[in-house]
DNA sequence: TTGTATGCGTTATCAC
DNA sequence: GTGATAACGCATACAA
């Protein structure tokens, strides 16, 4: 920038008012910000971010704290916020918390410390207390993404996963199934409001029988777990409704390895709508997340806007609508004999 | 820092000089040092890391760009990177090209212009001639990961895909197979390795038939597509080696769409070893990548050894071996009518 | 309309 | 052993 005032014959701040872009307080000379934008090209001039960000501006950087990024679902929200985030000429620090409750708390201090303007959270940490604890206060806004319950600490942008276990069952219940298991992963976030509402809606029915509800580490071995446990029981469902794509993953490969047809024997469902549930064997019937319109209003809400660190209160929590996908992993329930004959 | 001087009665220096590590070129005396780191924690001092990169040091940050995250194999690599980097106490930057010639051009100059204290390219980016250019004389040193070809500019971290390519064939052949095709991706990187190992090995036995080589989007609808093309041939494949593991699930799931029964009347082949390649319908024999050797190797040479920017010729280019996982996904060849029937 | 001077938080180079 | 001071690159309050 000296070199840039040198070659222009100006001064370093004159330089610095052109080139800082449009905000500029006093009028400048249009020849002379010409001259300098000339000269600032030809020199390959590049603002220094850390410089700017030490000046208390704006460092450019959205800092994002992720459970699992081997997820498929969370590995394409990152990507959608990464799109968001270079529209508006930002960059994506990742920060990895691969499930240990103290790399979370850990993550957000460096975040914090690396002045990111601001953070986003993919998933439920509330089993990380601490870092609960520190968001509250934090001087750089905070919006939680996928958080499922919303313990109004915190601004966040939620799905509303009630509707979509209901569309599903309601699809189910359509086709003649009455048996219908559930295999939930941890209680925590969206997977929890998940099984909740299928416990909601099965309480409406009569009750869940009982191992009709089986909890798995959430991901394809979980999957086959899962589906090992509820045919072990007496009556098995006719239908099951994994919390998560990657789960059901699992449920098919299992079945097709018992040699159970899908859907003529079993029903089986998904969440989240990844990449490869359209191609699963058969194409799995899911619930297909707004990822992009969710993580376009987190990040509307936190550059564009900017929460008022102060209210919490007035901080928008909206609530998305996911949408039902009927493909071929889901079908009409099939008589006990006819559908082992 | 001033607070933390002011508390222990030292001056700001001394503070520095005690707070910035080991590497402290005069003796302190022991009381002092420990007052001063006393009072820093009391006060719950954190170093300003963009002070620190202003003041030229490290800033601790590793930049990744990396073609498409929403790859099951780049978001695996993505992990593996992110906890190399945070075992020694580095930050992720993520530089997302997805797909777009310019991007990666630009992301090069934003993670640089960011003073990443290093670069990592994660897949093969030479259809973007101006990002090979700017990347030698960067000051920052780079490595690129899953390049394939390489070009000698520029240090690296290969898999030996020929291997993998040979191995797979090897397998096929062993079971009875003569009819191999090949589903290609871009001739890019390791997928151009991966053809053009194919190309050699059947040109040795007699060269490509017809249409045996076919090229698809890396991704699963490019498998489906792939595959429509093969079986309109007078004479199709009785196995398929998919130079991806996704485009091998899309190959997958073509087959069972049209009936056709993997492995009895085909066998397919992947690359990669993905997490759900375990757990596709059936189980995907494949390639292992040896993803975290290979992170690891490349992150070693990025922040542990450091390259000298001067001698592009020491930089080295080491190249691991894949291995073979058999799975359900290919078997012996079977008589044509017998598969029909 | 433009130039001068100061400070952001750190480390490094000098004195003492 | 330790303290004062300059400098990193930039933005702004103030003076001209």
């Amino acid at each position: 920038m000296r070199d840039v005032a040198r070659l222009t014959g100006v001064s370093q701040s004159t330089v610095s008012r052109v080139l800082s872009g449009a905000a500029t307080a006093v009028p400048i000379a249009d020849d002379t910000r010409e001259r300098v934008i000339a000269a600032a090209r030809s020199l390959g001039y590049r603002p220094n971010p850390l410089a700017r960000g030490l000046r208390g501006m704006k460092t450019m950087l959205l800092g994002v704290i992720v459970r699992d990024i081997t997820d498929p679902f969370f590995a394409g929200a990152i990507e959608a916020v990464s799109l968001e985030a270079a529209a508006r000429g930002y960059n994506v620090v990742l920060g990895h918390a691969h499930g240990r409750a103290d790399e979370a708390i850990a993550l957000w201090g460096v975040l914090e410390a690396r002045h990111c303007d601001a953070i986003l959270m993919l998933g439920d940490m509330s089993d990380q207390p601490r870092l609960a604890e520190d968001l509250r206060g934090s001087p750089v806004p905070v919006v939680a993404l996928w958080e499922g319950s919303k313990p109004a600490g915190i601004a966040s942008v939620s799905v509303d996963n009630r509707a979509g276990i209901r569309a599903v069952l309601a699809h189910l219940v359509g086709l003649g199934h009455r048996r219908i298991g559930f295999l939930a992963g941890r209680r925590l976030g969206d997977i929890r409001e998940r099984e909740d509402a299928y416990v909601e809606f099965m309480t409406d029915g009569g009750g869940v029988p009982d191992g009709y509800l089986q909890y798995a580490s959430n991901d394809p071995p979980g999957g086959v777990s899962g589906l090992t446990a509820m045919l072990e029981l007496g009556d098995p469902p006719t239908a099951v409704v994994a919390s998560t794509d990657v789960l059901a993953m699992g449920l098919l490969f299992a079945a097709h390895g018992r040699g159970i047809h899908v859907p003529e024997q079993l029903s089986v469902t998904g969440f989240d709508d990844i990449p490869l549930a359209e191609f699963s064997i058969p194409a799995l019937t899911t619930v297909r997340m707004p990822t992009r319109e969710m993580v376009a209003a987190a990040v509307t809400m936190l550059i564009d806007d900017g929460l008022d660190p102060a209210d919490p209160s007035a901080w928008p929590r909206p609530i998305l609508a996911p949408s039902l996908v009927v493909r071929a992993s889901t079908g009409p329930v099939v008589a006990r004999d006819t559908a082992n004959a």
